[in-house]
DNA sequence: GACACGTGGGT
DNA sequence: TACCCAAGTGT
């Protein structure tokens, strides 16, 4: 039995509550109220209050992009994607290597792919309409138990328990988790479903993960600024930064490799092939490259190239991904033609259009810088 | 549960 | 520099 001068957690999960429920809820409302991000996918509590209702298909789009993404990245994306397809129908109807093309250099291509074939799912098997509840959002390719929940919410005022990487920092902080991610992630999500209100569930959503991007930080959160400091237990005893345990990251493996720049007497465009669908940058464009091997003395010679030609070492480009790091041999050539190897010349003005991860811009801009330097028309004068 | 899966920015 | 981190999902 609590006494009434010490706050408590709103309904931790087995708990009685003799603190009104959603008091917490409530002030984090009230902090959002005030403090919401205007962001370009998102209907503000003000907008919302004159009648303007959130669309499905620009909070899912958003979602999608920001997995795993920095708010600051996807604006740009988002932005260019609701230009180039405004409905759900439109995305469906593009081809792939356009909206792989769309994508390039936003990461994690899996995610494209499934953006594509939810949004043909949604308008051959939904008439253009996104499901409404979390269980009808799980079929849909790319949308996992995060996204359905955040869809849900946020689309369709469903009160479903929203949780994030934000979330859970708040939450551990709240209640001074300690058991490490992901197997705390239960006890994270209980804890939301009992914070989270049937009014304004949405928006609860969204000020729980504007609170843990711009109050609840991972480093130096600004505790004076939170709406949920009183009885936060890390605040409480000093440990913020301790929060959330995590598990222990495992080291990240070199690899090497080499990519083959042919350029293209004449026009100099640029030799590409397309990886395989499935993998890393799968379905993304490229310079031919050899395998990534483990092996220092891996075959990244240009004896490993494609097709004969006068190879040159153009240098190498280090790129670290999320499990391993690539050192890529880059070699260069001036050639007539392919000789018959399995792929195409995209001319500089094409690369622009074409699906080339950052890695492999990276190659070409070292092999062959005018490539991808802006086109005369569009270069902005030098001052 | 473990692992594959990108990229850019911050400290 | 070398990490850490960001509105996770699929297998």
């Amino acid at each position: 039995m609590r006494t009434a001068s010490r706050p408590a957690p709103d309904e931790p999960p087995g708990a009685s509550h003799d603190e009104a429920p959603g008091a917490r809820s409530g002030r984090l409302l009230e902090w959002y109220d005030r403090h919401a991000r205007a962001l370009p996918w998102r209907v503000l509590p003000a907008e919302r209050a004159a009648g303007k209702q959130a669309d499905p298909y620009h909070i899912w789009l958003s979602e999608v992009m920001l997995q795993q993404t920095t708010v600051a990245t996807v604006k740009a994306y988002y932005e260019k994607f609701l230009r180039l397809w405004p409905t759900v129908e439109a995305l469906a109807s593009a081809p792939a290597e356009t909206v792989m093309g769309a994508w390039a250099g936003l990461g994690y291509y899996a995610r494209a792919r499934n953006l594509h074939a939810c949004a043909k799912a949604v308008a051959a098997e939904h008439k253009g309409r996104f499901p409404a509840t979390e269980t009808g959002l799980r079929t849909l390719p790319g949308i996992g138990e995060y996204t359905a929940a955040a869809i849900a919410a946020i689309a369709f005022d469903v009160p479903a328990a929203v949780v994030d990487g934000n979330i859970e920092r708040v939450v551990t902080r709240l209640h001074a988790i300690d058991t490490p991610l992901p197997a705390g992630k239960a006890l994270v999500k209980a804890h939301v479903a009992g914070m989270t209100p049937s009014r304004r569930p949405g928006d609860f959503a969204q000020a729980m993960m504007d609170l843990g991007a711009t109050i609840c930080t991972p480093r130096r959160p600004a505790c004076v600024l939170c709406p949920l400091s009183e009885g936060c237990l890390a605040r409480i005893a000093g440990t913020m930064e301790l929060y959330p345990v995590k598990a222990a990251k495992k080291p990240k493996p070199a690899r090497q490799g080499a990519a083959f720049v042919a350029v293209r007497a004449g026009d100099g465009a640029i030799f590409l092939r397309r990886r395989p669908e499935t993998g890393m940058l799968g379905g993304m464009d490229e310079p031919p490259t050899t395998e990534w091997g483990v092996r220092r003395d891996g075959a990244t010679g240009a004896g490993a190239a494609p097709f004969p030609a006068a190879w040159t070492r153009a240098g190498s480009v280090v790129h670290v991904f999320t499990h391993f790091q690539l050192t890529l041999e880059v070699w260069r050539a001036d050639v007539a033609d392919a000789a018959g190897a399995e792929g195409r010349f995209v001319t500089p003005a094409g690369l622009v259009a074409v699906a080339l991860p950052t890695l492999m811009k990276k190659a070409i801009e070292l092999a062959e810088p005018a490539a991808l330097a802006p086109s005369p028309p569009q270069r902005k004068r030098q001052i």
